[in-house]
DNA sequence: CGCTTGATTGATGCCATTCAACATGGGTGG
DNA sequence: CCACCCATGTTGAATGGCATCAATCAAGCG
């Protein structure tokens, strides 16, 4: 087993990250989205200038397993990993969060799993004592985030199935249909994949052989077409989600 | 791969639980711990008087995998499992909760998981539009609940390292240590395990066989004691932990 | 061009599953 | 109380899937 990949940058926050600005509210991109979406203008305003913007290089890793749990952060741009790892370094990635999703442990004190950026990425950052002070005072907020926690969980319980139950060739089958919902096809219906074979290993809980093997297999039997090292075509869903399901 | 164990009564809830009789909040054993520890005495029972108290028998589920979500619960006594399942039968233990917990999707409408009694249990059940819309009015219970929900979702990922990461001997020495840190050891430092060898393997995503034989290979080392079915002795703590990081 | 990095392919071995037989022990009725 | 039974657990042998180790291929890049 291995990890890899981003074992590079891992100097300290406020050192390594770069603040971004002139920031606004009425302008961000996720605003709908986030966790400050039901806020009143002044209210979002206040937490805005609790917080500071951030930007991440592709590799970063702005959190650290079992550290004391300092800060959360608002998604902006970009997709990020949690993981955790065994003692000897075996890592298991425990979720991937995209643009609008909320990092760190509010009402905690350590972060069970290090935050590592897969893209380049900007978040929203906030210190963790006067965001929960300020979650505190305000129930629309901590109304969207227990949401959003729901929602967390039953998500990562359905990739429990996946890891605990499901054969590599259903593993594969299974990320693929998933990527297919979440990122749009470009006019051939080619879908660029954001994550390398090793990444895509580690959220699967397989090696990077496998994967390779499982994804020229599936080409070899025509269900999908591989373009290049990020380029996938699916081409018979049908027979994908039957994969997906029993192997 | 295999189920077992719970196919057995499942009728719809309503005919299947008997009320409990003479409820009152002020004695219940859970009070202080579960979700309404904090609400005051007369909001408590405006909740109480929202839900009903039932008994399940052990192996009865209570919800369905996919189900209209129509209730949420307070675990008052006993232990339950919740479970997803593949299209083809196998089935994967997402999470078992025990007195005190709470269960259900609060603001979802459906249930992503089946609930199934491993014992006897008795719940202090609520119909999930009136949960809702008193969780809405009450943000000490808003609070609490999301807490919960944070610590479940922490949780969760910690067991997805084992699910896709671990190996057998790793899994299960894992689980004797869990099991070593949560239930009572008598005088001789026997634990009585209240999960079947095959409800093991179910949690640990492995066979019955493999519980067996990683068990037996334990006790032939020296490392744990096996005492009839249930008992188990944790005799060296250090080499079981040990074990649990790196087989 | 060599060098590096990521992906694919092949050979081999191990671990967990599968199938099957056997043991144990708690419960029941004679 | 014993014989019997059925559920549960253990053990054995064979299979197969996935990991491991390692070589090869394909792209970028200085």
């Amino acid at each position: 087993m291995n990890m890899q990949f981003d074992m590079a940058q891992n100097a300290a926050l406020p050192t390594m990250v770069r603040p971004c600005v002139g920031h606004n509210c009425e302008r961000c991109d996720v605003r709908d989205r986030a966790i400050c979406a039901d806020l009143s203008a002044s209210d979002r305003d206040a937490l805005s200038r609790i917080g500071r913007r951030v930007s991440l290089k592709a590799g970063q890793t702005v959190m650290w397993e079992g550290d004391d749990n300092m800060v959360v952060a608002n998604v902006v741009e970009g997709t990020l990993k949690l993981a955790t790892s065994t003692g000897d370094g075996r890592e298991q990635i425990v979720g991937v969060v995209y643009a609008s999703d909320f990092i760190g442990r509010p009402f905690g004190a350590r972060t069970p799993h290090s935050v590592t950026a897969l893209t380049d990425a900007r978040l929203c950052l906030f210190p963790r004592g006067a965001f929960d002070g300020f979650a505190r005072d305000h129930a629309e907020l901590q109304h969207r985030l227990l949401q959003r926690t729901l929602d967390d969980l039953d998500r990562t319980r359905a990739w429990m199935l996946l890891l605990g139950r499901k054969t590599a060739r259903e593993k594969v089958a299974t990320f693929l249909l998933d990527m297919g919902r979440r990122l749009r096809a470009d006019r051939d219906g080619v879908i660029d994949l954001p994550l390398s074979r090793q990444q895509i290993a580690d959220i699967l809980g397989i090696t990077i052989e496998t994967v390779s093997r499982q994804m020229t297999e599936l080409k070899r039997g025509g269900t999908i077409d591989l373009i290049g090292r990020r380029g996938v075509r699916l081409v018979d869903m049908a027979e994908l989600e039957a994969l997906a399901e029993a192997g």
